[in-house]
DNA sequence: GTCATCGACTTGTTCGGACAAGTGATTCCG
DNA sequence: CGGAATCACTTGTCCGAACAAGTCGATGAC
């Protein structure tokens, strides 16, 4: 957090949780932003645009600001890591790998992890839970490059991200995730301790190096009403996209 | 579309549909697209800032823009009107009021619309498919201001969204989504002609005119396999937030 | 009283410049 | 041959300026 437009982003994101700016109500001008930080407009800019883009304040040509609301969003860390979002939440994370193995890539890792089918992959069963309550089934398959660095991994680890960054500074910079709700299938039942057919919400994930080039990919299975995702768009830009099911 | 840093964007947008700049390859430098498009690099950054949002490329200092993927993401009117979303998939959308009257509004409607409990809302349940089979169901609550306009609007009305904007000039231009999975209740069975305990993603949402008013918060439940929702994130921006589920 | 006009204010767009920070290939040295 | 240092290149940050475009309240005409 070097970048002065992200200091100012994080003391506005502040001033909007305390109430300074209720929900409702409008951010002063970015004239007065500039002045008040001894910044030049730009800057400012820079720094209201992070906001815009998580939803917090609404922008129109002519108008001041408006404060939307001021939901808390987790860091990209706690996103892509359960066991950071669950420490973030006050809450226990645990972990438990139940399968591993490697074995050829299908036509499915292929396209999904740019790789050639038939390459080695390692795939990885895991089960996840809050306060020792089990919440979520994993299913990564990793890419021939990382595999020895996951196997190396305990099968209690707990963060496997952080892990991985500690072990050989692997980072999972970028993510694209598909969710829909899904019925449990007999493993899924048998393994997070829910009746069969009981709804599940299914995020799939590809995850990727800063560079771009893809590190693993996840099918993700919560059980219904442990967790749930928001996402906040405007006319201008809207990161979600509905897609029509092939299933 | 008047902006230059829009049409640039555009532009690379369909370059990167044609394959032009392929995944895993890299964008020309900024000096190189200034140059090309007659531009500041000021307005470039502006460009592939928004590719960046989308999470179609990815940046890292010092190195060039890294292609991510081609997916096309719809657009913010086909995210928020389903009619319109359908439209561009190529399917027909359909859909019937099935009960719609005013009540007080509880303690959440107050909340969610930033009015007094008590203050009159419009309730709407309505039905909506694709291609004739029932995909979702959606209940509506709008505030009171909101209510003449939409009883106005014929029962088995395919847009709503654009029915609005077309009588009164109303735009919907902010929305928040938590996202979740839930079991098909009896009402949910019936109607959307599924068995009892079926898993729907359901999809809460709030809406709220370009000022920041809220318009309307709605619970759509979709049937599982008919629709899933894309969300790209990257290390610098995370639209997406995962939330302790308090049901 | 109602409505149109006006004008101060605010955000959006674009330019040009300068420097900092990180990457990646090359070069050089042991 | 391997690894460290170098260096050109690229993106990130920040400044200051100017004008366009839209909002919103006040003013004034009818």
């Amino acid at each position: 957090m070097a970048a002065r437009h992200e200091e100012i982003a994080q003391e506005l994101r502040q001033a909007i949780d305390r109430g300074e700016y209720p929900v409702g109500g409008t951010l002063p001008t970015e004239t007065e932003l500039s002045a008040r930080y001894g910044v030049s407009r730009g800057t400012v800019r820079q720094a209201v645009a992070a906001l815009t883009t998580e939803g917090r304040i609404g922008s129109r040509q002519g108008a001041r600001r408006v404060v939307l609301g001021n939901r808390r969003s987790q860091s990209f860390a706690e996103l892509r890591s359960f066991a950071q979002w669950a420490h973030a939440m006050g809450r226990t994370a645990t972990g438990r790998v139940l399968d591993q193995h490697r074995r050829p890539a299908t036509l499915e890792d292929a396209e999904k992890l740019q790789i050639k089918p038939g390459d080695e992959v390692l795939q990885v069963l895991r089960v996840r839970g809050l306060d020792g309550e089990p919440v979520l089934l994993e299913r990564n398959v990793y890419a021939a490059w990382m595999a020895d660095s996951v196997e190396r991994l305990p099968a209690d680890c707990i963060s496997v991200v952080q892990a991985l960054y500690e072990d050989i500074g692997m980072i999972f910079a970028y993510g694209e995730h598909v969710i829909d709700a899904v019925a449990a299938g007999a493993e899924d039942a048998r393994l997070l301790e829910v009746r069969r057919g009981s709804p599940l919400l299914r995020i799939r994930r590809v995850t990727t190096t800063p560079a771009g080039r893809p590190i693993e990919w996840s099918d993700d299975r919560y059980i219904s009403g442990t967790v749930s995702f928001t996402v906040a768009n405007s006319i201008g830009s809207n990161p979600l996209a509905r897609q029509a099911g092939q299933a």
